[in-house]
DNA sequence: ACGATACCAGACAGGTCTGTCTAGTCTCTG
DNA sequence: CAGAGACTAGACAGACCTGTCTGGTATCGT
């Protein structure tokens, strides 16, 4: 219990507790709704703190988009580390899809609906929301690659529209069987892509 | 040049312009960043004809919803006349989004975006969104069972994650390749769901 | 002990939002 | 001509928004 143990549990730095209540607020009721005092009284945080910590709100949203999208690299990574082959890691990123998406607060894509909300181009939303669709088209890619596939750009497109439309029929229809159908589906284009190949 | 001719452009009502400005604006920046007095601004219309027009900002977002929706069903089913066997229809409906989605201003599905920004369940847009859903569902059970599928609802689900997934992409990578890739896995699956069935 | 740093509480300014209300204009109909 | 209905222009209230600023407190390292 030596209070000056480093992996003890110390309070949370305000910019820490800023970005959770973010997070929470902005994902659940949407960037625009929520303002600064509701993200402020959830996290305990003076107000100046907010403005010290990161400028604006704009900036605080692309802190909690660029959180989320360093969540989700690591999220979905390491889900994929149980698979001991690339074809099972490759249909794995549609089973950690449906893991998410039946997550009770699930809300569909935090980047899709930030960037709904958003008035400007080129603002951080859509800079961060860019990055973060890249790189799942670049884990496709490669992932295909691994398991073989010959045109792996051409599958990774493939796979993005089930994987996109597996995450809005998560969100409206409020079941998380379409990332399970899009698995099946993406299974069928995945033997179709290796074997046309061959 | 009777002016009295009932087909003679007459100056369209108050509530027509504010439909049609709401569409304008609400689509392209958003429900909840544009304010009403942007909305009558554009239409040239008095603040006081859209309160007692509509009753309420909500009520606006609704009409211009429900508006959408009819919009979107007569596009859709007079874009499928041009094919003429249940087949071409079916992937027709790909074709048709192919087509909006290489519009100047597209920007997604317009009630998905007003979902993202709703904060409320079961509000005004939710409902109009929800329908809007199932329509597009039961419109792709139809064509698949006029199109010979045995389990028509399981084929439909399939192509509801394309669609959607095609919607996105659209939207998000500015491009509207998706709809006519998704269109190819759609006819992958709709022979094969025929075939399975034989 | 002391200064720096991080932080809290809250007032405040300036703007925007929805919605209401007054007052006047135009147009059609009987 | 008279009156009803649809409409316009704009002031106004009350709430909420972002962002700034003042002043006070606590906890560090030195």
């Amino acid at each position: 219990m030596s209070p000056a143990s480093p992996t003890a549990e110390r309070k949370p730095s305000a910019r820490e507790r800023l970005l959770a209540a973010a997070d929470e607020l902005f994902y659940a009721e949407g960037v625009h709704t929520v303002g600064i005092d509701r993200v402020i009284e959830r996290a305990g945080v003076a107000k100046a703190s907010l403005y010290s910590s990161f400028g604006s709100k704009e900036e605080l949203v692309r802190a909690y988009l660029e959180n989320r999208h360093q969540l989700r690299r690591t999220r979905l990574l390491a889900g994929l580390e149980r698979f001991d082959n690339p074809r099972d890691r490759l249909l794995g990123v549609f089973e950690v899809l449906a893991e998410v998406a039946a997550t009770p607060g699930f809300r569909g894509c935090a980047f899709y609906n930030a960037s709904a909300e958003s008035v400007d181009e080129g603002g951080a939303v859509e800079q961060v929301t860019s990055a973060n669709r890249a790189w799942t088209r670049g884990l496709f890619t490669e992932l295909a690659r691994d398991a073989g596939v010959a045109d792996a750009p051409a599958l990774a497109a493939q796979l993005v529209i089930l994987y996109d439309g597996a995450s809005v029929g998560g969100r409206m229809d409020k079941q998380a069987g379409a990332a399970v159908l899009a698995r099946s589906i993406a299974e069928r284009l995945l033997d179709a892509a290796i074997t046309a190949a061959a």
